[in-house]
DNA sequence: TAAAAACCTTGTAGCCACTACATGGTCAAG
DNA sequence: CTTGACCATGTAGTGGCTACAAGGTTTTTA
């Protein structure tokens, strides 16, 4: 298989695959005399797994952990374990700020109706307030920084 | 005030003020005479205004936007309406992939108990067989690429 | 047979919103 | 008078790609 062929297959562009080789995440194949790279079905599957775990929003440093644990099944899997339960966490406070997020802007919505200038616009009017009624959350005592959403 | 005390006030690094400088983002304060920059009450509000947008997750260049929209206050405030309903759009959709990923992962959890090698773990098992499986959304005609999830 | 097109190669730079570092100047306290 | 906290500038790194540029190869078309 060539590069483009590849990426036919697992719909990843031949830019991202040779990406993946630069930083290690896949390994580099055979060449061809003309210098191509020729792929065969093992560099199909990891690649199609690679993708599944991105899917799965995970971050190539994680994926690049669970491959190794795949190329060592003798290897202890409480790691994966450990791993998926992080990400989870992580999903589900990204899932949580969002919510809230949702809400904000749905509230901010709305508040402009229709045709008039910059000056008389609701919603332009309620960001300014909410920005100067923010206390900062470092000085109420709790986090050291704003607690970002991400 | 000096970049400093600024960011204290609003919870922001220095280095992330110099940066909104920088890209045009925070118009640049005069300066004392011994270089260092010196703010005041205007430059307060306008970060602080940056930051809860921010906060509601816009990106900059929206940011940018409204703030130019604040500084022009006979300009039409259709854009705001929209900026923000695209925004909300964005948020709603990143929010149902999220959700559908979080399902995906604690049905992923629990396929792994205990300890064990790799070679025996449910979690990867359940994560090469799904990458096998995968169809690739760009062969059965519907998206060209593959809908990644934000 | 020639030209055009589609593929491949490498390397580099850009995206976003910061963050970190290196190197050096300035200022107040002990 | 030294220590430490602050400030200045500029550059490079983060993640996960994406988009070139400049060239070589292969296939298709006229």
């Amino acid at each position: 298989m060539r590069i483009g062929e590849l990426g036919q297959a697992t719909c990843v562009d031949p830019e991202t695959i040779r990406y993946y080789e630069r930083i290690g995440l896949l390994p580099a194949p055979v060449r061809r005399t003309n210098g191509y790279r020729a792929y065969g079905l093992a560099h199909l599957e990891r690649l199609a797994f690679i993708r599944h775990c991105r899917a799965l929003d995970m971050p190539l440093a994680d994926v690049q952990r669970l491959l190794h644990l795949l190329d060592h099944p003798l290897d202890d899997c409480l790691d994966v374990d450990r791993l998926i339960n992080t990400h989870l966490a992580h999903v589900q406070g990204r899932l949580q700020s969002l919510q809230a997020l949702a809400r904000q802007l749905e509230q901010l919505r709305g508040r402009c109706h229709g045709r008039h200038t910059t000056a008389e616009c609701g919603i332009l009017h309620e960001l300014v307030a909410a920005a100067q009624g923010e206390g900062c959350v470092c000085h109420d005592g709790s986090a050291p920084n704003s607690p970002e959403v991400i």
